[in-house]
DNA sequence: GTCTATACACAGATAGAC
DNA sequence: GTCTATCTGTGTATAGAC
C-alpha cells in the first residue's frame, strides 16, 4: 500500500468527519441544517487552521477568521460559543479521527515488526493528510487552560505509548533488541512529528511522503532489529 | 566531558552574555549605566521567556512583563521600544551563542566519527543549559515577519547542515554507510530537537541529559556506522 | 532610571435588523 | 441564518512627575 492508495480508504470516512463533529458540538451549534452546518464549518476550520498556522491562534482575530470563511462575525458566533470553544474543537476533533484509524490499521497485522511498520507508516499517513491539524495540535497545546493539564501531553504520549507496547512485545518474542523501549518509542515519536512540523524542508529537497517512510523504518529498524533485514541490502 | 563540566566552561563566557546584548542594542536602549543594564535585561529576558513559553509570545502582556520581571511598563520601555524589537531579541541573542560554542568544539576534533558524537553531544549541552531559549525559537519562529523569512528557517537548517557536512566527510573517508546524508542529518536533527520541545516527558522518566546523549549517540551510529562499534556489545 | 496615569487602537462578544 | 453596528475590556505605547 502506498500513500494515494490510504488518501482513498480515508477520504471515504472523511466525509463523516464534518458529520460527526456537528454531531457531538450539537448543543453549542445554533444553526440547525445540517447540510450549512457542514459546509460552514468546513470553511470556518480550514480558515480558523490556516491563519493559526501562520501567526499562532492568540494572533487570529475574529474578524480576521470571518473575513477568511467568508462569514460576518455574528455569523460565527452561531457555531461556536467563544473563541476558547473553537480552540477546543480544533484540538480534540483531528486526534479521535487520528485514535480511530490508527487502532484500525494496527490492529490487523500482529507479528511486531510488521506492527511496528504499519504503525509508523499509518502515522506519517495521517500527519501528511491532516497536516494542519497536526501542526495546530502541537504548537498550541501549550496554551491549555492548566485544569486540562492532564490531557495536554496525551496526543504526544498516545503515540509513544502505542509504539514502545510494540516494541515491548517484540522485545518478549525476541525479534527486537533489548535496548530502552521508552527511549527508543521517544525517538520515533521524534520522527514522525518532524515530518508535520517542518514539512517545508521535505517539501523543498522534493522527499515523497513514501520515500520519508521507507527511510523511517529503516533507521529504527537498524537500531532494533536484532538481526537487520532491512530493504537496504548493500550497505556500503 | 560529562554536562556539569560543560555547563562550567560555559558559564564562564555567559557572564559575557548579557553585556552583549547591551554592546550590540546600545542605541536602542536608553539607559545607560552598564551594571543597571545587564541587571535588567537578565530579568526582563527571563520574565519574558517564561511567559512565553508558557502561552506564547502573543498572549504576554507588557502588563504581565513587568510584573513578573519587577519592573513598571515605564521601566521596560527604556530597554526595548516595542514588543517586536524584544522579540528580536529573544529570537537572535541566543543563537550567536550557540554557533560560536558548537563551532569551537567540533573544530577541535578531526575525524568525522568524533565530530558527530562532539555534534550531538555539545548541542545537546547546549540546549540543556538555554532550554528557555530553544524552546522559544522554535515555538515562535513561524511569527517573524515576511520580509525576514530568509532567516525563519536558519536556526533549523543551520544544526542541519553542520550535521550532514560532517556525515558526507564519514562517507568519503569510508567510515560512514553512504545513506541519504540530507535526510540522516534532518533525523539527527529531530533528535536533537525533541530534547528541549518536550523535556518534561525526559523529566517525568528520570532521563538525565547524559543518558539522552549516549542514546541518541547509539541511535545514530547505529545506522550510519559501517561497522558497528557502539558501546553496546551484548545486543541480545 | 523608574514610576503612575493616560491615550488610542483593537480585541471578543452581542443585539437587533433583514 | 446572516448581516451591520455597537458595547466593553484589554492591549501597546507614551507623557510627565519624582
Amino acid at each position: 500500500m502506498d500513500y494515494s492508495e490510504f488518501k482513498q480508504s480515508v477520504n471515504l470516512s472523511r466525509q463523516d468527519f464534518y458529520r460527526r463533529i456537528f454531531m457531538e458540538n450539537r448543543a453549542n451549534i445554533r444553526v440547525k441544517k445540517e447540510e450549512t452546518v457542514i459546509k460552514n464549518l468546513e470553511k470556518i476550520f480550514c480558515a480558523a487552521l490556516k491563519l493559526s498556522n501562520r501567526n499562532g491562534f492568540q494572533a487570529m482575530s475574529i474578524r480576521d477568521l470571518g473575513r477568511e470563511a467568508g462569514l460576518s462575525m455574528g455569523a460565527l458566533y452561531a457555531y461556536f460559543s467563544s473563541k476558547e470553544e473553537l480552540f477546543g474543537m480544533l484540538q480534540t476533533q483531528a486526534q479521535i479521527h487520528v485514535r480511530r484509524v490508527l487502532e484500525e490499521w494496527i490492529s490487523r497485522e500482529d507479528n511486531p515488526a510488521e506492527r511496528l511498520r504499519t504503525a509508523i507508516q499509518t502515522h506519517l499517513y495521517l500527519s501528511e493528510d491532516l497536516q494542519p491539524w497536526f501542526y495546530f495540535s502541537f504548537m498550541e497545546a501549550k496554551t491549555i487552560a492548566v485544569d486540562t493539564a492532564a490531557s495536554i501531553h496525551s496526543n504526544e504520549e498516545y503515540i509513544e505509548n502505542v509504539i514502545r507496547d510494540i516494541l515491548e512485545n517484540g522485545v518478549r518474542t525476541g525479534i527486537f533488541t533489548a535496548r530502552n523501549c521508552r527511549l527508543t518509542a521517544s525517538a520515533v515519536k521524534a520522527l514522525l512529528q518532524d515530518w508535520y512540523l517542518t514539512r517545508w524542508r521535505f517539501a523543498r529537497d522534493h522527499i515523497s511522503i513514501d520515500q520519508y517512510v521507507a527511510f523511517t523504518i529503516a533507521f529504527v529498524e537498524s537500531f532494533c532489529m536484532v538481526e537487520n533485514p532491512s530493504s537496504e541490502d548493500h550497505p556500503a
